[in-house]
DNA sequence: GGCGACCGTCAAAGTGCCGTCAAGATCATT
DNA sequence: AATGATCTTGACGGCACTTTGACGGTCGCC
């Protein structure tokens, strides 16, 4: 009996968590000049590095290798960027960075749609690609606990998602059945970027996709309860033309 | 590996929560590749693994096999994953644990007004997952016993869960059954917001999901027996339209 | 520098929800 | 059958919340 509860331990241990030192990195594009220019800058900083040049490899490499994060270029010749996010998306939670063209912005928001969690345009800057990348693996890591101690804190406020409870400063915040909601899906996707049709498809429905003006209502109220300084948002960041963003 | 005596003495034991020392999971997915993620991860982890593609192979599966728990995709091709969920509980209260796809809030509350006992959002990480996993399982186990010294104090009244008693200033209040009945929910959840349904299914039942009414005229009911001025509740505070919540 | 897109702010109009009351309907007890 | 307690049902006023429209500011682009 005990050896076979060792020998499980030992299977569990062996399967993610074991030489988790080293940050695993998919990127797929179909550039070679990209390619190069990434793996270069990311072995040079301790990842380790796989590449895919179109759609189909992206996607066994992924199953193969399981990544820590992908980036992900949207113009690949065999199929399109957002279905590779799909195919990704349909078992696997790994942060997934795009990397798009500039003037190209319905590809972006659909990419976020799809489960992108940020995007970098192109052409882009190495250090602001590997801020956004060790941002993305940094949220990833704190896996979420139960279901009954779901908290998530702030200097400033916490918010209680079992309990559905907003405190500040020792006393409680009284939200509304749609701030609540609408706090509800930022907070549970910390750093990540919530496109403005994801939010409203979440907290208003699937026919609400296009009245933005409830954002820019509901957030002004988000923040004038929670923000300390709601003129200067530290919490609820706008990201202009694409959607919002909760820093922890 | 465990041998054809453990399993005859498992099987022999009939019982739902039996503490048998291999946990039995059932997958319900029509999708391979989650499948397979999940049988391969579940394995590793010295979970005993059996798959349904369909809900019609799930429901055989089930009755067949008598998992511990069930991991159940909500889309499935044959038939609704509400039906599986209302075959499932017709004659067992194995845990189960719904997957659902992002955007379709409607879809997890009926499923667990159905009777899951938790979800999972698609995408989803796999590491949340066994947590969840885990959590069923063991909520699953004998948890009873616990009853005997379950009182509430209030500083203007008193609630024994063991002996269904309420006193205040000294002498017993008296509450008719279904008053008692949703004090008990709102009490056993302390601090916490119970949503409307989960009151009204609780005291009436699940067809009554709809008559808010009801929870209108018994609050008004219980504040007036225990609140100290009823017209500004301290301890059955109203959430405007998600729910009430006990304050201790 | 002008122009347009987008965001933040505000306040008024509209809507739905909650608390309250009271009268039927149902049930238990005698 | 009668009585009293409990549960259901409907109506209504008040108020909180949502919706809607208008205005001004900022940023990027031509």
């Amino acid at each position: 009996m005990t050896g076979v509860r060792d020998r499980e331990q030992r299977e569990s241990r062996e399967r993610e968590g074991g030489d988790a030192a080293v940050t695993r990195v998919l990127v797929v594009d179909d550039e070679p000049q990209i390619v190069r220019a990434l793996v270069i800058n990311l072995r040079a900083r301790g990842y380790r590095v796989d590449a895919a040049e179109d759609g189909a490899k992206a996607l066994a490499a992924a199953a193969a290798r399981h990544p820590d994060v992908v980036v992900l270029d949207l113009g690949l010749p065999d199929m399109d960027g957002l279905e590779v996010i799909r195919g990704l998306r349909g078992w696997t939670r790994v942060p997934i960075i795009v990397l798009s063209a500039r003037h190209a912005s319905d590809e972006k928001v659909d990419a976020l749609d799809a489960g992108a969690d940020d995007y970098v345009t192109k052409p882009f800057g190495m250090d602001e690609l590997l801020a956004r990348l060790r941002a993305a693996v940094r949220r990833a890591e704190p896996v979420a606990a139960d279901t009954d101690d779901a908290v998530v804190n702030t200097a400033d406020f916490t918010v209680d998602l079992a309990a559905k409870r907003v405190g500040r400063g020792g006393t409680d915040v009284r939200l509304t059945p749609t701030e609540w909601h609408l706090l509800e899906v930022l907070v549970r996707n910390p750093g990540r970027l919530v496109s403005q049709q994801q939010l409203l498809k979440e907290v208003w429905g699937p026919s609400y996709r296009t009245e933005t003006n409830y954002l820019r209502v509901y957030m002004a109220q988000l923040r004038r309860k929670l923000e300390p300084d709601p003129a200067r948002p530290r919490y609820f960041v706008t990201e202009p033309g694409m959607g919002y963003r909760f820093e922890g």
